[in-house]
DNA sequence: GACGAAATAGGTCAATCGTCCTACGCTATA
DNA sequence: TATAGCGTAGGACGATTGACCTATTTCGTC
């Protein structure tokens, strides 16, 4: 905030590698110990620039959400339609292939850890899922889909959680990449107003979604 | 094992509570006086029954993996064609929507979990995945699928691991009930056969997969 | 160089964790 | 009744947790 220096603050760097620790290990599992012992800071020192873990959990959340948003930002950017950005959505989890087998969905897991801990930063975490299902939704929209573009973008947003579950489960890379194209088919075989008689499309052998 | 009496034995009462409670809280959340509150039994006792807490999470493992068992046992009983197999899969996203809304998949929240400890018992849990994959391979194999039955399994099942983590972080039973319509219609659009060509299927506006 | 704020280090605190031990009560059999 | 053994109760242990305090050092500003 009050930092255009090129050098992380120390602050930066205990969110960074919070961060990183809660994907990787879990936020209930990392211990503010964990955290020192990564940025090489004394465990005392912690209590100056966050209060309590909680505080830590809050800028680790509104750190994703940044990226997330700075991300989505730039494959709207980037990818000249709708149908280009769905598929830099695809891509994502290809992309990030090894993480997920490792340690799943960033914000699928944190999500369902929070959920179980009955943690009150629930709602802030699902924030960043409301940010692709938003994001979606207006690509949708864009390509043509009005009323059936939240639903599409939810279809979507549970298919991507579960390939990270799955391939986190199996550790099966080429089960990614396949999923990953078929969600690239079914965005292909896409086009609106199909969907609005679902009885006769399914005759005429046409995606259900 | 030794117990052909009709009132639970100690220990399995205590596996009762330790999975409910796994399930509800998570397993590292879940304490020994956690399980010990739940039987009403003294905390030190647990040492008889169980020497560590993994042992007491291999046996809830194991009671999972035998009432999966006995689910699918059913689920081939009672429907009469693979097709109607599938469904009863796909119902039961639909009848156990309440605790999915709640706290997740069971299999799947677990499986998570035990990933981010790195424990030694994942690949247990993640045999109950393969209860259901294989399953449903069967399913589809049955239904003239060869060598693509266990992709559908996967994709079936990666579908039903997106939708508990949605629906667990936005507590949305529409959204449940919409998916698995869209897997049920797809169920039904599905033919073998028609997959081998995706490109004159896409073309033609069948379903990806 | 002096001074005050920012930042860090080291350590304490109560609470809780999984683990483990020993003593007591019940029940069945001799 | 005496004995043996299973099951239970209660507590102690060492370690670790999140939280917290107080010195000390570093650094920018005058």
């Amino acid at each position: 905030m009050t930092r255009p220096s090129s050098q992380p603050s120390t602050r930066e760097r205990i969110v960074e590698a919070a961060d990183m620790l809660f994907y990787r290990h879990g936020f209930e599992k990392t211990s503010f110990a964990d955290i020192a012992d990564e940025v090489r800071l004394s465990r005392g020192n912690f209590y100056y620039h966050f209060k309590t873990k909680d505080e830590i959990l809050a800028a680790v959340i509104e750190l994703r959400a940044a990226r997330t948003r700075a991300m989505l930002d730039t494959w709207t950017g980037d990818a000249p339609t709708p149908s280009d950005r769905l598929r830099c959505f695809a891509a994502m989890l290809v992309h990030n292939r090894e993480d997920i087998q490792r340690y799943g969905c960033p914000v699928g897991t944190l999500c369902a850890e929070l959920a179980k801990l009955k943690h009150p930063a629930q709602g802030d975490a699902g924030m960043i899922f409301a940010q692709f299902r938003n994001w979606l939704e207006g690509q949708f929209k864009a390509l043509g889909f009005g009323d059936e573009a939240d639903a599409l973008a939810m279809h979507l947003l549970a298919r991507s959680q579960g390939i990270a579950a799955l391939a986190n489960t199996f550790h099966d890379e080429a089960f990614i990449r396949h999923e990953v194209e078929l969600i690239n088919a079914w965005l292909e075989s896409l086009h609106p107003g199909r969907i609005a008689t679902p009885g006769q499309a399914r005759k005429a052998g046409q995606p259900p979604i």
